[in-house]
DNA sequence: GCAACTGTAACTATATTGGTTACAGACGAT
DNA sequence: ATCGTCTGTAACCAATATAGTTACAGTTGC
């Protein structure tokens, strides 16, 4: 599968919008976080205005800024902002009819693929842009200041092998 | 997203063995009921081969079967055998370290992405070939036979959006 | 030995995404 | 009113991933 980066970036502006609490940040602010274009930005708002997640003015003083409160946007609300498909995809091209697996497998793929995309949304419903803020802040003030209120590590936390 | 299809047409080639029931299929069959190029068949059926879901015989005579019983092969392992990364990704470069929110984004998605992951696996994990072949039989049974044996479809059954 | 397979490399075609340039239109400041 | 600074959007290019194709070496049964 090769996936997109749409959801993750989509994640990334909003939260950098919840963050800036209501003050309206300018595609070239974002796009200097995310390290990318302030095009693609601008792109990517246009559809979370569409679905309603942000509103963006233009002209001067003009930028985006969130249209609801962080905790009443879901990370399924982004997810589907901007993630057309879902997780997986059928045949490019369909299969053989006249074969008894062939003419139907579509069918019974769509049932798994369907269940496979209930899974991933109940995950992403139950998860806001406050709460991806509040996940941020603890890393964040272990960065910022010198004295880290944190455990003093025990084991080290392996999050993921998916890195940068 | 851009999704494959490799997953559904790695489903697609095992359905083919179990049903063809440990007579091995050249890779030329397979090809016929996906639709494909025999050498697009032989590419997958080696990564299956690889996880151990299917063996091979080279040489006149040769084809490929199922390694184990239908019932002991998940949808989970396939996934695992030709889906090489997870169902998202993170952004394609790096975002700003000098940023609060950039640099900590990564942490936070990854532990979302990983929840997502799970759910996706734990759905996989629970169908195996044997169930895709039960699922599939009640509808190559309606298109082959005169007489279903099915109930006389009250309600049409929308299944997806999802279709060929 | 021969015919019929698999395994695999090398290449092309196609599709999707991301990045870039360019510009029309909106709008606040002066 | 016009000017500078934004957004919205089109058009295009680059990079990447997957699928499809051709070709051929190696294996195996007859």
């Amino acid at each position: 599968m090769s996936t997109s980066s749409r959801f993750a970036v989509a994640v990334h502006v909003l939260t950098l919008m919840a963050w800036a609490d209501d003050e309206p940040l300018k595609s070239e602010q974002v796009a200097e976080s995310v390290k990318t274009n302030p095009v693609v930005i601008r792109r990517m708002l246009c559809e979370l205005a569409e679905s309603k997640l942000v509103v963006s003015q233009t002209g001067a003083t003009g930028g985006s800024k969130l249209a609801r409160q962080p905790e009443q946007i879901t990370l399924l609300d982004i997810y589907q902002a901007v993630e057309s498909r879902g997780v997986f995809s059928l045949h490019r091209h369909p299969p053989n009819r006249h074969c008894p697996v062939g003419v139907n497998i579509g069918t019974v793929l769509n049932q798994v693929l369907d269940e496979v995309d209930s899974a991933v949304e109940r995950v992403l419903a139950n998860i806001t842009i406050k709460d991806v803020v509040s996940r941020l802040k603890p890393c964040v003030s272990t960065a910022v200041s010198k004295v880290s209120k944190r455990k003093p590590a025990g084991k080290e936390q392996v999050l993921s092998v998916r890195n940068y």
